[in-house]
DNA sequence: CCAACCTAACTGTGATCACAGATCACGACA
DNA sequence: TGTCGTGATCTGTGATCACAGTTAGGTTGG
């Protein structure tokens, strides 16, 4: 079901208020310069962007189905746009879209998982590497600040499953921009749509299992490791965090056996 | 101007011959387990495969400019499918669509191409290493035929460079799909769907140049590797190869400067 | 009481229409 | 002669309608 969605679906249009009325009277070609493309947003790529957030948050549970009419009116739109984000996802494999039934996520295969891990070793890991080398002062403090809001919402008395999935979401791709490699940083998150929804639904689901104390390790050594510089220290954080989910994953079955 | 597409939109829904009739008197459930669930592949899919052929092979050059109405037209098939096909492409950074304007295939900046480039290397030589350990004699019988044929292709006295192009592109996804990794496939098919234009536009137009050479040498090197399970010299060979291409690439000065 | 059929609701796909915005070329004014 | 305004044309985007196929539920026959 996709009712709970993001309960903002009718103020749709209203991002866009910073339009520079009429042009009239260019007497200031500086302040023109300035203002930018102001990037029109369609809706097609806005309820992209709200599926996407929902699979990669874990919001989405694998097997569930979705159906373009029911998604168009709970997020208030045609079923246009709809489609046209469902064929986006489908083309990254994030939904997949049974012959003639329904669009629903997909179920990983035990296989299929495994492939996905090792690739975000390999791709990830990179990254992080990259980042070690390049990361400027200011991406590293954000990155710490990243890591500070998980160690919170993951350590505290009651565990905030939501700001956890959300922080090591956030901590993550702050470290893959910091890398400087746009194209990276897609590749990354195409990974992310596909494994998201076993990954962050677990943590969701049991918020403080083996994977908080873990992962909060793993996460400080990768913050020494990337103020050091040391590309390889912080490769083999990252691939021990991304490993340890992973066999966490795994031990609890939630994957399919085989085809 | 998609004047040149491929010369064949009109028998466009004839492929899907194998449909068994009607389902009457089922008295031989054996033959019925064997014929799969017969992929209904529906339009949309048709023209994004359509598409991407065109992309790879470098037969759409960068900044060229696509007409939704034109390709539909060009197709025999409504804009609808050119719709969605070229949604996804948009959405694989294969196509971009200019905000208010039109579709074209994106121009890449030096920064961009040699982002793309590094990622080829890492990604595309993690392919290699893993095929070297696990491609099955059959798998390498195909490759070699592969070489072959872009060894003729390109040493010929006149030499067929649509054939080089589609040779070379056959290898290489031999070698890939020899690792054993579907995403790993896909996700080499998004950066070859990226460079493609350029890489093979070039190579089609002058095809005897110093890519030639160079790159038969190092196929030679990749195949004799891959023979003797050596998954560090595959990787060096096809790291070569691609790291040859890229430098001419570079030195036909074929890339916008900045951004 | 169980199984098979049959109907009604719902699925994605494709086509067509409507619309705001951008492009381009021609023509008028300075 | 150079430059700006202006209208026709074409662009992608979104909505609505039509359709074939599937699914699920209720009913009927055994």
């Amino acid at each position: 079901m996709i009712g709970r969605v993001q309960p903002s679906p009718v103020p749709a249009a209203a991002a866009v208020d910073e339009a520079p009325g009429a042009a009239g009277m260019p007497r200031d070609p500086w302040a023109l310069e300035e203002v930018g493309v102001l990037a029109r947003e369609t809706l097609g790529e806005r309820v992209t962007a709200e599926l996407r957030a929902l699979l990669v948050a874990g919001r989405l549970a694998p097997g569930e189905k979705l159906s373009l009419r029911r998604v168009a009116e709970a997020l208030g739109v045609s079923m246009m746009p709809v489609r046209e984000a469902v064929s986006r996802l489908a083309a990254d494999g994030a939904l997949e879209v049974l012959p003639g039934r329904a669009v629903r996520v997909p179920v990983l295969t035990l296989a299929q998982f495994r492939e996905l891990t090792r690739l975000r070793l390999v791709v990830e890991g990179f990254a992080a590497e990259e980042a070690a080398r390049k990361a400027t002062p200011d991406q590293l403090a954000r990155i710490a600040a990243h890591e500070a809001a998980f160690r919170q919402a993951a350590s505290a008395e009651a565990p905030d499953s939501a700001g956890a999935v959300a922080a090591n979401r956030d901590l993550h791709f702050a470290l893959y921009e910091a890398a400087g490699m746009p194209s990276l940083v897609e590749m990354i998150e195409r990974l992310w749509l596909k494994a998201g929804p076993i990954l962050n639904l677990d943590m969701r689901h049991e918020p403080r299992r083996l994977k908080g104390g873990r992962a909060m390790q793993e996460h400080e050594k990768l913050l020494t490791a990337l103020r050091r510089g040391d590309a390889s220290a912080a490769r083999a954080a990252l691939e021990a965090d991304i490993g340890a989910a992973a066999a966490h994953i795994e031990q609890t079955g939630q994957l399919k056996e085989s085809d």
